[in-house]
DNA sequence: TTCTATGCAAAATCTTTGCAATTAG
DNA sequence: CTAATTGCAAAGATTTTGCATAGAA
C-alpha cells in the first residue's frame, strides 16, 4: 500500500464508520501518510502550521488521533518522556520498531525478522491474547556517541 | 540479590553518591523493594499513604524517583497512556518485560530467553549504542477475554 | 435538516520547580 | 555548620472537555 493509498483507504474506513469529511482531519491524514516514523501531537501541530495546507487546532489533533486510533488507522508508540507518539498503522511489510537516543531524543525506525519471529513464538505462551507489540531500544546515536568519545576506542 | 538486599544496596549507592538519609526516600525504597512490577508515581503515592510507614508528598516522589533513576537504581518503563512507570532496576536474572491489557490496564511482567537472544543479536546491527531495551505486548488479559467471549471457542 | 467536524477557551491530569523548614553527617 | 531532604503551593506541560459555529450528507 503506497502512501497516498493509505490516506485514501483511511478516508474510506472513516466514511464506512459514518464519519463525515473535514479539512482538519484531511490535513492530518496527509501528513501522517508522508511521515515514516512516529510524531507527537505537538509535532503534528507544528508541522501543520508550517505547510501550505491549513493549521489545525490542538484539540482537534488530539480528537482526530484518538478517533483514528480507535479505527486502527494509527498506532500509539510510547518511546519515552511520557509523551505519546503516533504513526500510521503500517502493513505487515512496513512494520517496525524504534531506536531512541537517550541524549538528543532522536527517534528512528528499525526492523528485524529475528525479533519478530521471537515475538510471534512467544505470543502463544503468555497469559494475554496479544494483538500488538512494541519494542524500544535506548542508547546513544552515532552523533551523540561521537561527541562523548572524541578519541578512538583503544582498549582500556 | 534478595529484596531487602536491594534496598540496602540502594542506600549504599546513595550514600556513596554523597546523599543523606531521609524518611521519605526510605519508605519509597522499601515499597519498590517489595514490588515486582512497575508502578506509576501516583500509585506509589497511594500505596505509601495506605501503609504503616509514612505518607510521602507527590513532589518528593517525583524527585526521589528521578534521583534513583540517575543512579541506575530504578528503571523507567513506558507501558502506555502517557504515564511513566518505575520499578527497581533488576539484576540480569530478574530482567523482564511487560504485558499490558488494553481493556483493564493490568500490567504484568514476563520474560523470555529467546527474545533476549534476539535483542542481543540485533543490538550490534543497529545504528545506536544500545544500553537498554523495553518490550511491551498489548492485548486482552484472560479475564477481559472471558468477558468478551462468554462462549467456548469452538471454531466457526 | 441532522449529525459530524472544528476551534477556542477552560478544565483536568501528570510532572516540575521555588521556597522555607527540617534533618543528617 | 553545611548541604541534602522534604512538604506545600504554585507553575509548567500535555491532554481532555464544554460549548458554539461551521460544514457535510
Amino acid at each position: 500500500m503506497s502512501r497516498e493509498d493509505w490516506a485514501e483507504q483511511a478516508e474510506a474506513v472513516l466514511s464506512a464508520a459514518g464519519r463525515k469529511r473535514g479539512g482538519a482531519r484531511r490535513a492530518l491524514l496527509e501528513l501522517l501518510a508522508e511521515e515514516r516514523c512516529a510524531l507527537t501531537a505537538l509535532e503534528i501541530e507544528e508541522a501543520l502550521r508550517g505547510r501550505p495546507g491549513r493549521p489545525v487546532s490542538r484539540a482537534s489533533i488530539y480528537r482526530i488521533l484518538d478517533q483514528l486510533e480507535g479505527l486502527g488507522l494509527v498506532q500509539r508508540v510510547e518511546t519515552g518522556h511520557a509523551m505519546v507518539r503516533y504513526e500510521r498503522h503500517a502493513g505487515h511489510d512496513e512494520h517496525h520498531h524504534h531506536l531512541v537516543c537517550e541524549r538528543c531524543g532522536l527517534v528512528r525506525p528499525f526492523s528485524d525478522p529475528g525479533l519478530e519471529r521471537a515475538i510471534r513464538n512467544l505470543s502463544g505462551r503468555v497469559p494475554l491474547a496479544v494483538s500488538e507489540h512494541e519494542i524500544v531500544l535506548r542508547g546513544l546515536c552515532r552523533e551523540c556517541l561521537a561527541e562523548r568519545r572524541p578519541a578512538a576506542p583503544t582498549g582500556s
